[in-house]
Order: C-alpha cells, then structure tokens, then sequence
RNA sequence: GCUCUGGUAGCUCAGUGGUAGAGCGCUUCCUUGGUAAGGAAGAGGUCGCGGGUUCAAUCCCCGCCCAGAGCUCCA
C-alpha cells in the first residue's frame, strides 16, 4: 500500500507494523509517542525517523519510517552516553565553573568531554566530578531543547570561545538547537534522553590531553573519558572487560612469561628472550609449513639506495618515516632501511623474463623492516620501529584476479583459525586522492568484489577507506575477548607494474603487465604475537608454548627418573625442561615457577611413577587434578597434541581435565 | 611530534635536602617433602642521563633519554 500523501503543513509517519500516523509538521516526538501510547512514552528513550535519531524533545519536520527506541536499542545507548556527557560538563562546571567547555560526544564504548582549563585535571578531580554527576543525575532535571537564531547563538555562548568558534562555522540557514539541564546549556545537535536521572550507571575512566579540533597546532584541552549504561550489569561487564585487557596486557605478560623487552638503547625494536624467539620462531615455522607448497619464498637486502624509493614514490612524501643511511664520503643520506617489501619483490621479478604459465607467482618474505615511527606512536609490541611481516606479492595476469583472491582469502581465513580467531571483511574502494583512470578503478574493484561474493562470506563495504593505488580487502580479528585488530589484508595494484616496468610474456608471445596483489596475514608478526599473547592471556596452546613441559621430581630420590622422563620427551621433539636445581628445591616451589610462566604440562615424577613407568601429567590449570599415565602414552598424547596444533582446551586434548 | 604523568635492586614498589628500604627473584647452606611460596645466611643500587641551586641533591630547578595515557567516532 502506498503511504497516503500529507496535506500541507502535515507529516506521515510510518510505524514499523505498516500503520501510519499523521500529525502536525513541527509536533514534538514525545507527542507523536503519547498518541501511539502513554505506556510507550514512559519507556521511550529516542526514536528513528528515516534512520535519523532524534530525541522526544525535538519537532518532527518530514515524513518517513518511524520506530521508538528503548533502553534495549544499541542506538539509544549512543544518545544515553552523549547525555552523560553532558551531565560530566554540567558537574564540572559546577566544581570548576572557570572551565571552557569543548566537545562532548558519544564514542564507541563510552563518552568524553573536552575542557579548557589552565591546570589539568587529576584523578582526584574525576572522583568528585563523578560524585556531582551522581547530584546531577538524581535532580533529574529534563534536557530542553531549544532552536535559536545564528546571532542568539553567539549571545547565548560568548561566555565560551571554543563554541563561538563552532558558531562561526554555521551557514546561515542551519538549524541551530540548544539543550538545557538545570543550570547547564550547551550549544548541541542532541539527540539526548529525557532527563538527566537516566544517567545512571556510568563511570569516568581517565583523563588526558586533547588538542582543540585534534589540531596539534592548536590549544591542548583537557579530555575526560566515561563510560555510561542503562543496565547496572552492563556497566559491570565492560568494566570487567577493561580489567581483563588489563590482566592480558602483552607487554606485562611479555615479562612476566620472560618472553622479551625492550631497552632505551633501541627504542621501538624488542628484544626477544630465549623463551619469546621459540615462540617467534614456531610462529614462523607454522607459517611456512603452510606456504610451501603455494608461496616462494625470498630474501632480499635490508637497505637501498634512494634511487630505488624514487622510482617507488617513497622518497617524496615518505622519507621522513624511512632510516636513512649517512654516506660518509658524499656526506648525504643517499640509502635507507627498507621500510616495506614491494620494491625489493618488485626488483626480484623483474631481474628475470617471466612467461604466462609461471603466473601466479608468490613472492613472501619475513625480512626485518624498519619504520621510523614518531616516539609518541610506540607502544609494546604493536607499534615497533622494526618489525617483520608475511609479506607476500602475488604476480598474477589480469584474468586470474578472482580465482587469486578468493585463493588468498582461503589462506588467510585458515591461518586465524588455526588460532580460534575469527575475522569480520572490509572491501575498500577507491579513495578521494588517488592514481589511475576510474576505467581502471571499475576494473580493480569489480575483478575484486567478484572474488569477495564468490567466497559467500559477509563482508562491510568502507567506500573510499582504498590504497592510494588500488582497492583492499581487510580483515579485522575478533580476538576472544572481543576486541578487533586489523591484521590481513589484500590489495590490488595496477601501478606498481606500471611504475617498475614489470612485464610478462604471454601465450602470445607479447609482453604483459601483470597486476600485483599485496598480501599480508599477520601485518607484522611482532604486532600478531602481541594479539596472540592477549588473546590466549598468555596461556598458549602446546605447539606454540615456548616450554610445553616441565619435569617436576619429587624428592631427590625421584631425579633419576624425572631426568630420564626428561630426555625421553626431548627425543620425542617435545620442548621439556627439567630444573638443574630439582634435587635441591622444594618440589612446590617447581610447581609454582612452572604455573606462573604458564606452562602447558607439568610432568610430576615421584617414587610412584618411577616404580611403575609413569609420568603424571597436570595440566595447566588443573590445580591438583592430574592423569598418571604410562610415559610412552604420555609422550604420544602431547606430541599428537602439538603436532595437530590443537587449541588449549578443544575436544580430545588433554586440557584442563 | 605535542600535552600530562612517571623512571629508586633482575621484577613489583615504599622512602628521604644529610649518598637508601621491603617483598619476590638470585647465591650458599640446611630441609628430600606427593601437588602454588619450608628455614637460615648472603650478594646485589651512578636512585634514567647531563647541567644548575645548595655546605650538602636520589629528593628542588632546567635540558635530554626512555616508558605510560591521550591527541575531532565532529556543535
């Protein structure tokens, strides 16, 4: 049924089960609501007009689908956050009423409120803001909202030269609103919940510096981050969440599991433990074993003279994030550490003729590379100065662009499995500022998504999130407590061959361009361990655990036999350590220091087991529970375990009995 | 890069204008115990680096280095 057309001056609202209201153009929402039901305005939080949020205070100017939104609606808790907002600048202005107020919007899994103010604030200054936000709340005082004039506007704000200059930005014509709680008006677009009692659950997290329209040079203001919830339980939950990523925090783990460090000697490039280079290095292995039989592998200088970042465009506008290399004799920085791999695959192809038939070649390697990263941007493991990645570029001829991505994307989605990590699909298309013809971007893009929905897997379109050169597939990891990490990606590129020449000669016998896909699957291994540190909390699965077994002796009558529990392991390829010291240790002591570095097993050898041929086998976790098992048995049982890089904990591992 | 906060033993941290402490770890000895910290003794510190103020600086001031949090998901 078509919707029935408005009289002038009249709106028709379509509500989600087909029916249709009409009312007055400019009729506040909470009007329309009570009309549809007074039991429905007590619980309505916003609505949706067309996809639009809007509060109930706000006038409804144009027709369209028309759905209410409760505190149950993901959309509601953005407006419920953008409120707490404004409750923590209504409390701030109360406690420190100099303050110059910014911006204050909702964000992914809270608020913030930036302030200028000539002293930053400290945690004793969140706590008391949080306690007047609790008066705040409790006044319960309704948000008004009030549509005014540009020259109203510039009355209503003088007092705050922050939003003046928002003001200044306004067209002439732009609907300008202000909302009201009790004593606080700020100068808003909303939407926001009634009143402020609905701010309930919430928590300031942390305070920090914020430059003034995130112009570096432009005033620092002061930011404060909260949280807000409808649910009390909600709120508990993501705060147990922040806990938890604090609890996995890589860098603190990277040390307590004696996994590496960092030194101010070499700063953003990690030091890897005897302990933390197994774990690197069976990354490694895992991977190759999974390349051999599709991928070359290679590797090729570490520096380059700049020459080779002209012909790739790097030299320009990149060299800044480059090392370069002094020459001593010229007294010019003529060379630098490769920042990525392309040129040096690119290079590698081109030193010899390639036919059709060897299409497509993949080229990977995990050369060091180097970034020189601004100090500010460092952090652990996942910002690095030197790093490594899986880098691969695919040599493919133009027609084998879907059967090599859908090939790629295959890979990819089974090296995180492998993990028990998922990943959610990015397509990226053509960005604002960019190289090629749009004939070319119709050709990249179309060749691309064509191999996207031939996989069948769900995927989110970014338009415009492209390379400069061509359009990407991304892939974001879920890791296990949720959090999502941009890891694998895949790019088309028309350019490079273009740029260095690149050619192939075909069936033919005429020479072609071949297009170039990048791949990388873990971004950078450094940055991959990191995740995987987080998201395992540091208790890795067998094959990856740096130590998979520890030889616990009881008595040193026991040593003999825990020694030879030992070398049998150790023949059987397991990672095993027997203490030097166990005959002098109390044997507890060995069971601590293995549970604290996390160790999969614990191979516990008393007179028992000697007697009888046995090992006991705890496993991580376990607490007292353990399985005594002949050695031969438990050997198999652990190697098979490695071998098949079971996840900690999946069906038919030993795991935690 | 910029703002704020921090840097004390291998780790986690306390402390002071008169050159420094704890717990864990480490070393040695005792204990040989059936499932997460047995007992004793000992070693270990340019208090991040450089400069300044002071009779005296780990502490106060300045600079640098390193680390942590953050740096428009737009009124």
């Amino acid at each position: 049924m078509n919707d029935p057309a408005p009289a002038a001056g009249q709106v028709t609202l379509t509500l989600p089960d087909g029916s249709h209201r009409t009312v007055a153009a400019g009729t506040p929402v909470a009007e329309v609501v009570r009309g549809i039901s007074e039991g429905l305005l007590r619980r309505a939080v916003a609505v949706e007009l067309d996809g639009e949020l809007l509060d109930l205070v706000t006038p409804v100017r144009n027709s369209g689908s028309f759905r209410i939104l409760f505190a149950r609606d993901a959309r509601a808790l953005a407006v419920l956050r953008h409120s707490a907002a404004h409750v923590l600048a209504t409390a701030v202005r109360r406690l420190r009423p100099e303050a110059k107020i910014g911006f204050g919007p909702a964000i992914d899994d809270g608020f913030y409120y930036d302030f200028e103010v000539d002293e930053p604030f400290t945690p004793a200054d969140l706590e008391a803001f949080e306690e007047e936000m609790k008066r705040v709340a409790a006044e319960a005082s309704p948000f008004e909202r009030e549509e005014i004039g540009l020259d109203e506007a510039r009355v209503r704000m003088a007092d705050d030269p922050l939003k003046m200059e928002r003001i200044a930005d306004f067209d002439e014509d732009e609907v300008i609103s202000t909302y009201t709680n009790g004593d606080f008006v700020d100068l808003c677009r909303g939407p926001h919940v009634p009143d402020t009692s609905h701010i309930r659950h919430f928590r300031l997290l942390s305070t920090a510096g914020a430059y003034w329209r995130g112009d570096s040079d432009r005033q620092m203001l002061q930011r404060i981050y909260g949280t807000a919830f409808f649910k009390a339980k909600d709120l508990k939950s993501h705060l147990h969440r922040l806990a938890e990523a604090k609890r996995r925090d890589h860098r603190l783990l990277g040390r307590r599991l004696d996994l590496f460090r960092f030194h101010p000697s070499a700063p953003g490039a990690a030091f890897w433990t005897p302990r933390g280079t197994v774990l690197y290095n069976e990354l490694l292995a895992f991977e190759r074993a999974l390349q051999k039989d599709d991928f070359l592998e290679v590797m090729t200088p570490l520096m380059y003279n700049k020459s080779l970042w002209e012909t790739s465009g790097h030299w320009g506008k990149y060299r800044d994030d480059m090392f370069l290399i002094l020459n001593n004799e010229s007294g010019t920085h003529d060379a630098s550490l490769k920042p990525m791999n392309c040129p040096s695959h690119y290079l590698l192809y081109q030193a010899t003729r390639h036919s059709y038939r060897e299409l497509p070649i993949r080229y990977v390697t995990f050369d060091v590379l180097h970034r020189n990263e601004v100090t500010g941007a460092l952090s652990g493991l996942t910002r690095v100065r030197q790093f490594q990645q899986d880098d691969c570029h695919c040599f493919i001829a133009e027609d084998q662009i879907a059967s090599e991505v859908a090939f790629l994307m295959r890979y990819i989605l089974d090296f995180y499995a492998t993990f028990g990590l998922d990943a959610t699909i990015n397509f990226a298309t053509r960005p604002e500022v960019r190289i090629g013809d749009d004939a070319l971007w119709d050709r990249a893009e179309g060749g691309l998504l064509a191999a996207l929905e031939e996989t069948g897997r769900p995927y989110q379109r970014k338009e415009g999130d492209g390379a400069f050169y061509g359009p990407k597939i991304d892939f974001d990891i879920t890791d296990s407590i949720g959090r999502a990490w941009q890891c694998g990606t895949i790019q088309l590129d028309y350019n490079a061959p273009e740029r260095f020449g690149l050619e192939y000669v075909g069936r033919d016998n005429r020479t072609h361009r071949p297009v170039v896909i990048h791949r990388a699957v873990s971004g950078s291994l450094e940055r991959f361990i990191a995740i995987l540190i987080e998201h395992f909390a540091g208790d890795f699965p067998l094959w990856l655990a740096p130590e998979q077994v520890r030889v616990i002796a009881i008595g040193a009558h026991a040593i003999d036999a825990a020694s030879a529990v030992r070398d049998r392991m150790a023949e059987a390829g397991l990672r095993v350590h027997l203490s030097p010291r166990a005959a002098e240790t109390d044997f507890r002591e060995e069971i601590k220091d293995a549970s604290n570095l996390k160790v999969p097993y614990m191979a516990i050898v008393g007179s028992r087991e000697a007697e009888a041929g046995t090992v006991s086998l705890r496993a991580r976790g376990a607490k007292k529970k353990q399985v005594t098992l002949p050695l031969d048995e438990a050997v198999g049982r652990l190697r098979r375990e490695s071998e098949e890089r079971a996840l900690w904990g999946a069906a038919g591992t030993m795991e935690p009995l």
